[in-house]
RNA sequence: GGUCCGAUAGCUCAGUCGGUAGAGCAAAUGGCUUUUAACCAUUGGGUCCCAGGUUCGAGUCCUGGUCGGAUCACCA
């Protein structure tokens, strides 16, 4: 049989190597090396995890007073002996603990005494092991049978016949650890010399070998690949980390974890009910995107990984669910970005007889709330920039290009430009203009002045004759004003056209009833007041056909139980959707949503698909 | 797909003008019974990403390729 060293798993070098060595040597000495259990104390009140004991009211309060004492020393000055003896008889009198974890450095002997930090993967803890007074356990008897153990089974047979090895030195087991192991310790609370929170170790038990070495303390897993495929490195290392710029990678996914099910409650206290809808649907629908196809065998069709779950969520408001939301995975057969990733999470709400304002007030509150239990506040700093979630504005398309667009003196462009097809080309001609980018040597690209825009870009103005009215203003908004919304931006009023499934603005019916929300020019949410009228929606969906067969394979596809479902009558209701990782990115200054999802997509690993090929070619 | 940057010990990184391959951490051995990125001494450890070229000589220069990152264009 193969170890895994020999079969290229694991790479073999010294540092393996000794750590194998380390492992036979263990297995002598406490028998099973992996043994299936380790219970811990409960002085806190249920299983004492690290972070428990450090986070416990009576634990905490020694150690503050140690630090309070620390502060009146001068730089370099030990904590007085009295002060420290008094605390900890107070730390004794909490009893002995019984923790486990791994251990995040190479031990650091002195002869005949140890020291070193054990982690439950988000805080650490010292242990202090001395050569004289810290018992080994063999993993065969275990902590509890030890005690117990040996009294069962001596009454059925004769003592001598039972083989119990002799129990080994928790200094040689010790001696044989490396940084990474998991152990168990039992031993009592103290303060050293230095004031730290240690464990003086009595019974020392070795749970776990890990053997690989682990990342590099000081910098962490540099190679941001390494960082993302092997991500349980990647947590390891930032918990092992003695330094570190802004959140831990554990600390991302705690906040993210946080933020959803904050949502969850704030949804659930507004009324809402959660559903999950099919992700394997017979048709792609609910949104612009091309799908993942995949081949159902006994029913011999092919299936397609959803890419919003709208309609199903809206065909749930017409049975009756007043208040539904899924908050659930979107999959979409597209580019990998900083801002997108195959498959993305996504929070789907509906709420029958609001319109679009009300969901645009609905939203804030529920970001405000969430993004307030998550991070402890409205404000976060992302990249540099404060964002700030007190406020949001609202502002119409149209207006957000008249703001950001580059202006000069001799052209004064109004409103009534966007109603004016012969304005609107010279427009799209000076978005063009101001989308090339003059190169330079250092490949930045200088950026013209607004008269070299306009003037370059009314000659441009001639190239733009494929453009539709409506699809010239998003290109307008997308070159000038989007990139600008840094802080939170609810955008209205969006053309009627790109918006198949919203219903028109009673005031305008060229508008749709219908917002996204930009915030560090990200486009973080999108909703509208749901078009209920199903003849309407049909025709909507003949028109987003006719834009499919003259060649937009992102144009929607008929869905004609959909249509059916609106026929029994669906109330008035808003909608809306938000991509929950953008909102984490945004949260946890990240600049890549590889960084807010656990295990990203990425290309498979070249390594192991040569050598898996080669392997099939020996067989 | 375009542009720019990178790949050297297990990890993080130096490597000058083209001239014997380096440091810290990690590993091994020894010392040290309250250390804090512990310390001291000794030792081992390299396909300098791959292939080709220039050269007396290439980690270094040139060409091509592989992998990765950043960025731009399309998509949430």
């Amino acid at each position: 049989m193969h170890s895994i060293v020999d079969a290229g798993i694991i790479e073999s070098n010294d540092q393996v190597e000794a750590r194998l060595e380390h492992l036979r040597a263990l297995k002598d000495l406490v028998g099973n090396v992996y043994p299936n259990k380790f219970e811990r104390s409960r002085i806190t009140g249920r299983d004492d995890s690290i972070t428990r004991i450090v986070d416990f009211g009576p634990v905490v309060e020694v150690v503050n007073e140690i630090k309070a004492h620390i502060a009146t020393l001068a730089e370099g000055e030990r904590p007085h002996q009295e002060v420290k003896d008094a605390l900890n008889a107070k730390l004794e009198m909490l009893g002995n603990v019984r923790v486990s974890g791994r251990l995040t450095t190479t031990p650091r002997t002195m002869g005949k005494a140890a020291f070193v930090h054990i982690s439950d993967g988000k805080n650490r803890l010292q242990i202090y092991v001395r050569k004289d007074d810290a018992a080994g356990v063999r993993n065969d008897f275990g902590f509890s049978n030890l005690d117990f153990g040996l009294e069962e089974t001596s009454t059925e047979n004769p003592k001598s016949e039972i083989q119990i090895p002799e129990s080994p030195s928790g200094w040689d087991i010790f001696k044989l650890l490396d940084g990474g192991d998991f152990v168990g310790v039992e031993g009592f609370l103290f303060l050293t010399n230095t004031g730290e929170l240690s464990v003086h170790v009595m019974k020392l038990q070795f749970l776990s070998k890990s053997l690989l070495p682990m990342p590099d303390k000081m910098h962490g897993i540099a190679d941001p690949e390494i960082r993302q495929r092997q991500r349980y490195a990647d947590l390891i290392a930032s918990s092992l980390q003695v330094e570190h710029e802004g959140l831990t990678t554990r600390q991302v996914f705690e906040i993210r974890a946080k933020v959803i099910s904050s949502i969850r409650r704030f949804l659930e206290d507004a009324g809402y009910i959660e559903v999950e809808t099919p992700m394997l649907t017979p048709k792609a629908t609910g949104a612009a995107a091309k799908p993942f196809v995949t081949h159902h065998n006994a029913l011999d069709i092919d299936l397609y990984a959803r890419i919003a779950p709208e309609l199903y969520l809206k065909r749930l408001t017409v049975g009756g669910f007043e208040k539904v939301y899924e908050l659930n995975r979107n999959f979409r057969n597209e580019g990998i970005s900083y801002k997108h990733n195959p498959e993305f999470t996504m929070l789907e709400f509906y709420c029958a007889y609001m319109d679009v304002n009300g969901m645009m007030d609905f939203c804030e509150e529920l970001l405000r709330q969430s993004i307030q239990e998550a991070t402890g506040g409205l404000k976060v700093n992302y990249e540099g920039r404060e964002i700030d979630f007190f406020e949001f504005e609202r502002i119409s398309m149209v207006d957000a290009v008249l703001r950001y667009l580059p202006t000069i003196p001799s052209i004064p462009v109004d409103r009534t430009w966007f109603n004016d097809t012969v304005k609107l080309r010279r427009l799209l001609g000076v978005a063009f203009a101001h989308s090339i980018r003059i190169p330079t040597e250092d490949g930045i690209g200088i950026q013209r002045t607004a008269e070299e825009i306009w003037n370059f870009g009314n000659e441009e103005s001639i190239l733009s004759q494929e453009y539709q009215d409506e699809s010239i203003l998003v290109f307008l908004f997308e070159e000038f004003a989007e990139p600008n919304l840094v802080q939170p931006t609810f955008i209205i009023d969006f053309p009627k056209s790109i918006s198949p499934l919203s219903k028109a603005s009673p005031a305008n019916p060229e508008i749709a009833e219908r917002f996204e929300l930009f915030i560090n020019g990200m486009e973080v949410a999108n909703g509208f007041s749901e078009l209920n009228d199903p003849q309407e929606q049909y025709e909507r969906f003949l028109d987003q056909m006719q834009q499919r067969e003259r060649g937009d394979d992102e144009a929607m596809v008929l869905d004609e139980d959909y249509i059916r479902a609106l026929s029994y009558g669906m109330p008035p209701a808003a909608g809306i959707g938000i991509g929950i990782d953008r909102l984490v990115m945004l949260l946890t200054n990240k600049h890549s949503i590889r960084d807010v999802i656990l295990f990203p997509h990425l290309r498979p690993e070249r390594k192991a698909v040569e050598e898996s090929d080669e392997a099939e070619g020996q067989n």
